[in-house]
DNA sequence: AGCATTATGTTGAGTCCTCAACATTGTCTG
DNA sequence: CAGACAATGTTGAGGACTCAACATAATGCT
């Protein structure tokens, strides 16, 4: 019953593994050597950067940098004791906590962006073509259209 | 000097990591929850069930699972624990260790493989055309070539 | 209004990983 | 052969993440 994976799909298979580990470890390893962050530290500085007034609810902080509640709150834990971010209340929803972006964070984050992103380049983009680049953001705009629908198309009663 | 992303490359870059994430923390998820293991550890397993009497030197092992060594002896010390793998001395190098999948591991991997397979059909072979999965194939070659290669071609001395 | 339900965010325990340091053994060179 | 060097694998400390449980506050229903 097990539709297994044919050797072409095997090897298109590894070849996704390979490439994306080694992808993220690399970047990764650049980032925390460079700027004392991992990745995830730096998406969530990312994002709080382009919000306005450089804030945002935890929540909407989630899911914009596609990480649980739980991971964000200990890392903004751990933001804060790098005074990156503080955490203020919610006027409106006592249940809320804000983060915003200190001046100490947005300098750090304008400090590992050009490295990271020289990384991003080089280790991404540079390799491949721009036909490459179209395909894999289809591709990659594909997979997330299809992840992100936890709708369940394979049995529909009627 | 940056060479910053452009909307295009931005937008590429964004799908390229929340596809990424959201294919991995899923299918580790699935693996966790039906098969009790990390992706990594499934990998290890892999390897193991696929080398001559399933047994390898641990560089070996590591090289094969794109795991550091450190990494994969505190893996492999999990592993013990379970009776999934067993290590041996090694017969020709004194410092050599061998990591020896066991029968209750095969069968653990037996188990595991279906549901896995499953999820990474569902969650990235079938949204794709068979078109795509080429270009992707291509795609990651391309980039585990380039990352494999230490060289750097930046400034060759003339 | 009263009560259950839902949403928000935090916490702690446990797991996995990284990094640097280390002990041991093999290899290479003078 | 001796001594430097390289390779193998392990360890421990510390960081980041997951999961389940929780406290608190908002919402919805009757």
């Amino acid at each position: 019953m097990t539709r297994w994976l044919n050797e072409d799909e095997q090897q298109a298979w590894r070849a996704y593994l390979g490439a994306t580990r080694l992808v993220f470890d690399q970047l990764d390893r650049e980032l925390q050597r460079d700027a004392g962050m991992p990745h995830a530290y730096y998406e969530i500085l990312v994002r709080l950067s382009e919000a306005p007034d450089r804030a945002l609810r935890m929540s909407a902080l989630a899911d914009r940098s596609q990480s649980s509640r739980s991971r964000l709150s200990h890392a903004v834990s751990r933001l804060e004791e790098n005074d990156w971010v503080r955490r203020e209340s919610c006027p409106d929803d006592k249940r809320g906590q804000i983060a915003r972006l200190t001046d100490a964070g947005f300098e750090a984050l304008a400090a590992a962006a050009p490295g990271h992103v020289e990384g991003v380049r080089s280790h991404v983009f540079d390799p491949l073509t721009p036909e490459q680049v179209r395909q894999l953001h289809t591709i990659n705009q594909t997979l997330l259209d299809a992840l992100a629908q936890p709708a369940d198309t394979t049995a529909v009663p009627g």
